[in-house]
DNA sequence: GTAATTTAATTTGTATGCAAAATAAATAAT
DNA sequence: ATTATTTATTTTGCATACAAATTAAATTAC
């Protein structure tokens, strides 16, 4: 009885797993010039977006756990990247602001897509936006696997 | 100007972030039974499809961190999955062992697969494939990339 | 209007991931 | 043969990911 199944080549999850380490370590010869690690640019990302959000929507926006977020937060404000204030309305919310370093940050990293880019020579436009909509389509499966587990 | 290549939607290497880890998470259910974690997990299916081999040749086949994999192999002893023993000829290399309870869990581990793929009901096997080609395109050039900086 | 529940965020403890340094043993250079 | 280099593995320090527990404040239920 064969148990390919098994088998590490087999495994949609292990190229995830295998991927997405590797993307982190390619971003970071990009980064240095910003001093930031990947998930902390996925947080400026966010910010650069839309400004002055709550923790709990750049959680929804990054899929950034909530506890690493708590030490992210500190990091960028330490960095002087960010200011978290509290919302007026609602004590228990927190907003996270950029500072102006944190906006002239942006221009900085206006050429960090391209160099990524390039890194990814062998696939094409077409092929770029395939993988996005397959990838959706497993996250979408995903999210809703763990939403059920949740309810039960 | 634009600058839609700086916003999360279109970066996919923040899918890639996003859907490696709620694989992780999808798992974790799946890997109670064996009280493993995904990582844990990894290294025993490489070491359910060839036994006995280096620790050197696990890093390759897995793409784990070397520095994660000293502590991971030091749980799957712990948890008495494998043993790692010395090699006769070369005093620097250690090789790891399945034990008679390692290679039972792979009996345990059959049923995992077939899990894992019905938590991806939207998926095609087609888009499976086309999936994994895509991906494999991504690994080899970011491997490139990252061994073109190595030799700077 | 007080109690119970929900929500937002942080903290805690464990397991990795990353990079760089350290250690030890084998191989290459001379 | 001794030294220099390379290879295999571990260790160290920091940053995150996950789950669960905690805290504080708002909302709902009664």
């Amino acid at each position: 009885m064969t148990d390919n199944a098994l088998k590490l080549d087999y495994q949609l999850c292990h190229r995830f797993y295998t991927v997405a380490n590797a993307f982190t370590r390619a971003y970071r010869p990009l980064l240095r010039e910003l001093d930031i690690t990947y998930p902390q640019y996925v947080v400026l990302m966010a910010l650069w977006e839309k400004d002055q959000i709550t923790i709990h929507q750049l959680l929804e926006k990054t899929h950034i756990d909530g506890g690493a977020m708590s030490l992210i937060l500190k990091k960028l404000t330490q960095k002087s990247f960010v200011q978290v204030i509290h919302d007026r309305h609602d004590k228990r919310v927190k907003r996270v602001v950029l500072s102006d370093y944190g906006k002239t940050a942006k221009h900085t990293a206006q050429k960090i897509p391209q160099q990524m880019r390039c890194n990814l020579k062998n696939i094409s436009d077409e092929e770029g936006m395939e993988l996005i909509r397959l990838i959706d389509k497993v996250s979408d499966d995903l999210h809703t696997t763990l939403c059920e587990a949740d309810t039960q």
